[in-house]
DNA sequence: TTGAAAGCGCTAACAG
DNA sequence: CTGTTAGCGCTTTCAA
């Protein structure tokens, strides 16, 4: 006596498998004596509807899906020394904001939220898998790979977090970049006088190209000298590697504009190691506004991404699609704020 | 030409959809230039297989279901005071860190994660609605209704996080919640000399009432003044009049035994706010380990318990379960340590 | 208001 | 190695 079905309730309450199947999901188009019978049969034998069988019959799930991170491949978060404490991603990342968002819209809105992340990041079977359990796919920038994508939004809503390459068929929502790193820019030129800039990060993702060139395009605007960007490549191992070798001849700029807020405190740390007074030295500027940023010492400068907004205007995106049938919207580019702090001189 | 199917794909590569699924699921036991074409006309078709056909025809779905919190009706964190910062739930909470090991586990083990969450905590549909779409559930303790669970466990194995109601037919995770109180009493009289400790918390799931027996346990068999607990309801306002009322009748303890961290750091507010020492005039114990509590001023003395190993051991008895068919294996207990900190005197 | 019956897309015997 | 053929459990017209 496994798993009851329809069947076994509507043969329990003695009636067709029409109307236990109206009984739970219109329940005013059944007679009320007749609701009552087939509900009572059905908590009798401990009836539990598939999922699977409603999906495949409905044509829609009711759940989206959220491609994540593979974590392991990621940085374990801000560095012990920089936190100041032993495990590893203690403090919550730009990227568990943005699913903390995510959750809550999902809850809100009657949706399940499916997760799913494969060992590799471009494995295009992990993502297909997840697409195909769910009505709409949320996942983050450049972790899938472009044709999988494309494939999954033929079919359904996709929306890709922190930018779309240009020419993509899925909308995006991302923020305002290019103003985050001008604000930052004007505030170390303008409130502090700096003039030699030195940016900390690498590209391979929009939104990382997107401040780079910002980056770049105001040092030219402003008639700063150019100069060339850290490469922080994946671990920490090359930022430090770098800070280390301009101490070393010592050609220190004014500030270290770094691309994440991860990167800029292990920056921080690394200068503190060598007893680098910041802001005193050197300024040091963050991007995301996690909260590990308010806790360090100094407190970092930095701009402030509204990661719960994130995730929830993406999960409104795609249920409107969802649920209207049509398209989603075009892409969203949510507002930052410059946070200044400690580290920057203020 | 939407979404094709296994139909369209046998036709577009000439095979049957025997050979299709075959190609899918056992590539092995395809010949491999017919394995090529059909992997190339379903990639030329933008094939995504249907996870709830799948899951129908397989009687098995590969995902794991959580059923959390409705967050919205949580204590939205340590209160801003507290953790003097502005916004709502900065710091992970107990149950963040362990659905983090939840999510973790499930990747390692190739299981996607559905999580669900009603907005009313004794919702029956919603969990049934999850425990529908998996093969295996997990939920935290008194989340869901008992009834509800009974069904669900009928079917899928369960698995109740922070101890399961005695004579439940699932096992739980819980951790060893008595030896951690032991731990906290002790140390509070042994190091420290207490004699009066006044117990901050209420009941309401089984690991509250835990604690809770075994303080007052304690308090019998060391000969202790027994006291009224302080009883928590939900939201701070009681702790606070609470202590409120202690401080005008001049009463104070030697130490506030708290539940929870989230409970004590909003005594530790409720202190500071009045102006009384901690730990020279009282101290103040948690339970948990959450992150915030290593940065409370002063840092609270607590049992920390292995979230993330709470989830990822969930996880794996679930898989267990499933993938040898049988009942999942009997509870876990896990250990806990006690964290000296500031808040009682160390 | 209820029932009969035709799928939804895929898997897994069982044949060939 | 590949094809035929039943289902898997539920929803949803269409009739009654």
């Amino acid at each position: 006596m496994r798993k009851p079905t329809v069947y076994d309730v509507a043969q329990e309450a003695g009636v067709s498998i029409a109307t236990v199947s109206f009984a739970f999901s219109k329940p005013e188009r059944v007679k009320s004596s007749t609701l009552a019978e087939v509900l009572d049969a059905a908590s009798r034998l401990g009836y539990v509807p598939s999922g699977s069988a409603r999906g495949l019959a409905r044509g829609r799930t009711r759940a989206l899906g959220l491609y994540a991170f593979d974590y392991l491949l990621e940085p374990s978060g801000p560095t012990p020394e920089a936190s100041g404490a032993a495990d590893g991603r203690l403090f919550p990342l730009y990227a568990d904001e943005v699913q903390r968002g995510i959750e809550l819209e999902c809850r809100d809105r009657g949706y399940a939220l499916m997760i799913g992340a494969g060992r590799d990041a471009q494995n295009t079977s992990a993502i297909v898998d997840v697409a195909g359990r769910v009505d709409g796919l949320i996942t983050f920038a450049s972790v899938a790979a472009p044709e999988a994508l494309a494939a999954v939004a033929a079919r359904i809503p996709v929306i890709e977090l922190g930018g779309a390459e240009p020419g993509s068929a899925w909308p995006s929502v991302e923020v305002d970049n290019a103003g985050g790193m001008r604000a930052v820019v004007d505030h170390l030129v303008d409130a502090h006088g700096a003039s030699r800039l030195e940016y900390v990060g690498s590209a391979g993702s929009p939104e990382m190209t997107a401040r780079l060139e910002t980056f770049r395009a105001l040092q030219a605007d402003r008639g700063l000298a150019a100069t060339d960007p850290v490469d922080a490549g994946s671990g920490d191992a090359r930022v430090r590697r770098a800070i280390e070798a301009r101490l070393d001849g010592g050609a220190l700029p004014d500030a270290f504009v770094c691309a994440t807020d991860q990167l800029a405190l292990v920056v921080l740390d690394a200068l503190r190691e060598r007893g680098v007074d910041v802001p005193g030295r050197v300024a040091v500027t963050g991007f995301d506004g996690i909260l590990a940023t308010r806790l360090s010492a100094p407190t970092l400068t930095t701009v402030r991404q509204p990661m719960e907004e994130i995730g929830r205007r993406a999960v409104r995106m795609l249920v409107g699609a969802i649920e209207r049938g049509v398209a989603p919207e075009p892409s969203a580019v949510l507002p930052v704020h410059l946070m200044v702090a400690g580290s920057c001189g203020c």
